[in-house]
RNA sequence: CGGGGUGUAGCUCAGCCUGGUAGAGCGCUGCCUUCGGGAGGCAGAGGUCGCAGGUUCAAAUCCUGUCACCCCGACCA
């Protein structure tokens, strides 16, 4: 391709409404344009790089004996009345209706879709297990679209779903899966890791999330540098405290805290540390009632790990202000488990604090030291909180690490969540009609796009891997258009990249060299090739890699090898 | 959904408070000079100031409504 032919759009200045890193390259290296809240259209650059990475995801589901379909973006609402999720899916679900009046979704999800293909279609032992699989632009509405093609209304994905009569086969493929997975990101040159996941509201027991490697990403990671342990935050379990818990040396007091609301206002307030202070936070119980959450002032709550208790609703859903006020008669920011009038679950590590601080239930007045056992009654212990680093993991030896991380694949064992609902059966071996087991296997491939430049940028501008770059060579002449015999042999060389099946972008604009340059780094392009009469005379050309400092010259006669080389061992 | 902010040229923004017929830089077009890291000069093109209504002799500017986009929050407890 000739720069000349390409809808080359860079821009200058970092676009105003572009938060995130990703998001401001992305516009400008001319890749994408918005044209709503997380609706984007893809530009010829930016689309070559997303079907960069769909083919290498196309490509790895294919060797891994999955069968492409192509299912529709609008679906009835009938099935989805099937499986129950017309209702239990909310406003994420864009609803509409047709000129008759029947209801449509926007298929955030093809669960559905696939469930009713497989019961038609499949009706023997003998075509199971099956794995399907499309890359199909999805929708879904949420609250707040952010960092650009990150988190996008209508966006990009690779969803595949496997069918089985017995738990072993779905253990089999969804391994395949994962494997093909980590090829998949390995292939595309990404830092990245795989970790244990909560399995949301897809639904299912065993689900595994793959990560892009990011100081940017929205989700931490918890690892252990000493074994294969790796897991989401969010389910991430830590070795109980057993510790004992120290007699008390205080006598309660209350403190007079005016105007002192956060854990940090009151710590410093105090001169106590974070960790010696208890906060109470308020959500609402299984029933109607509300139920108090009590974890140390140092640690976060992870909701995952709470709604998942008995006694709390689910989803997690906090108390607003004046309901906890009708309730408790105190204030947010003063409440605390001394004399609270509702049930109450404390975090491990809480119930082992000694002359702990928290509030007095009482607008503007605290209490300290407060201790279990003595001024109110030992507690009832859950595990509530976000692990932290350093400290030891529940499956051994090892001590946590945290990383940030763009969730870009998810895997489920969904086992007969849909099936049992939509009643997709099979006939075994012997006849019986079983009902499917099934998995699904989902990769976000436009957010790998951004992720991937989340993860390789500099000042410059994007650094894109070698396998997912929209063009692998930069060919960049000085001056052609001022020297005939300069253009005879750059077009020559041209020719010969691409008769060699190298993707080279010429850049043949009437620019000075600094403006190719910039523009080449700026759109992330890996290698890059210069050469002006200075060096035909030489019979050298100049080549610079991307995330290269210095430059080498390479003899003219054998560029067109070395070239091919170095993008072989690439 | 709650709170905040912003809508003026393709992009980044000024002008608005204090009403008087629309600006800058970058980009774009043409010519001249320059020529290996985002050049300089000259000449141009380009805007119903988000939309609707109101006030006024007069509205980008004031008022009302509306739409869109962005940010923050949903973990002060």
């Amino acid at each position: 391709m000739q720069t000349s032919q390409l809808l080359l759009t860079t821009q200058r200045e970092v676009p105003a409404d572009a938060e995130v890193i990703s998001h401001q390259l992305m516009l400008q290296a001319g890749m994408v344009r918005q044209i709503a809240a997380g609706i984007y259209t893809w530009l010829p650059l930016g689309l070559r790089a997303l079907r960069k990475v769909e083919n290498i995801v196309r490509e790895e589901m294919d060797r891994a004996g999955a069968q492409e379909i192509l299912m529709p973006g609008v679906q009835p609402a009938e099935l989805w009345r099937e499986s129950g999720r017309w209702e239990k899916y909310g406003p994420e679900l864009l609803r509409l209706d047709d000129r008759h009046g029947r209801d449509f979704c926007l298929g955030p999800t093809h669960e559905e879709i696939i469930t009713e293909m497989v019961r038609r279609e499949v009706r023997s032992y003998k075509q199971l297990p099956a794995n399907f699989y499309q890359i199909q632009t999805k929708f879904r509405d949420e609250i707040r679209p952010r960092f650009g093609i990150m988190r996008a209304r209508e966006f990009l994905m690779k969803d595949a779903y496997s069918f089985h009569l017995s738990e072993e086969s779905l253990r089999e493929t969804y391994a395949l899966m994962h494997e093909s997975y980590r090829r998949i990101f390995r292939r595309m040159g990404l830092k990245f890791r795989a970790v244990m996941a909560d399995s949301g509201n897809i639904g299912g027991s065993t689900s595994h999330e793959f990560h892009v490697l990011a100081d940017s990403g929205e989700d931490r990671i918890v690892f252990s540098e000493d074994s294969d342990y790796a897991a989401n935050i969010e389910l991430a379990e830590a070795v109980p405290v057993q510790e004992e818990r120290a007699p008390p040396g205080q006598a309660m007091q209350r403190v007079a805290t005016p105007g002192k609301h956060s854990i940090e206002e009151v710590c410093d307030f105090l001169r106590i540390d974070a960790g010696q202070c208890l906060k109470t936070l308020i959500v609402h119980g299984a029933s109607d009632e509300l139920v108090a959450l009590v974890l140390r002032g140092d640690h976060e709550l992870n909701k995952v790990k709470a709604e998942g208790l008995a006694q709390v609703a689910s989803p997690l859903s906090f108390a607003g202000r004046e309901e906890i006020r009708a309730v408790l008669g105190s204030d947010i920011g003063s409440i605390g488990p001394h004399g609270l009038s509702i049930p109450m679950l404390v975090d491990h590590s809480a119930a082992a604090v000694a002359d702990f601080a928290c509030g007095a239930n009482e607008d503007g007045w605290h209490l300290r030291g407060v201790n279990w056992g003595r001024d109110l009654p030992e507690p009832a212990c859950a595990a509530l909180r976000h692990v932290v680093e350093g400290e030891k993991l529940a499956d051994g030896e090892g001590r946590i690490k945290i990383a940030r991380g763009i969730e870009v694949g998810h895997i489920f064992q969904l086992g007969t969540k849909y099936s049992d609902r939509m009643k997709a059966k099979c006939l075994d071996e012997t006849g019986r009609a079983l009902t499917l087991l099934m998995g699904c296997y989902g990769i976000g491939i436009s957010r790998v796009v951004a992720a991937a430049i989340e993860q390789n940028h500099d000042e410059r501008g994007i650094i894109w891997p070698d396998a997912i770059a929209p063009y692998a060579l930069a060919l960049v002449p000085v001056h052609m258009h001022k020297s005939q015999r300069l253009r005879e042999a750059v077009m020559a060389l041209y020719a010969d990249f691409k008769q060699a099946g190298i993707e080279v972008l010429l850049d043949d604009r009437k620019e000075r060299p600094g403006v190719m340059f910039a523009d080449m780094e700026l759109i992330g392009i890996p290698h890059r090739l210069t050469l002006g009469e200075r060096g035909l005379d030489a019979g050298k050309i100049e080549y610079q890699g991307r995330r290269e400092g210095e430059s080498v010259d390479v003899p003219l006669a054998a560029v067109l090898e070395w070239m091919k080389e170095k993008l072989k061992l690439a």
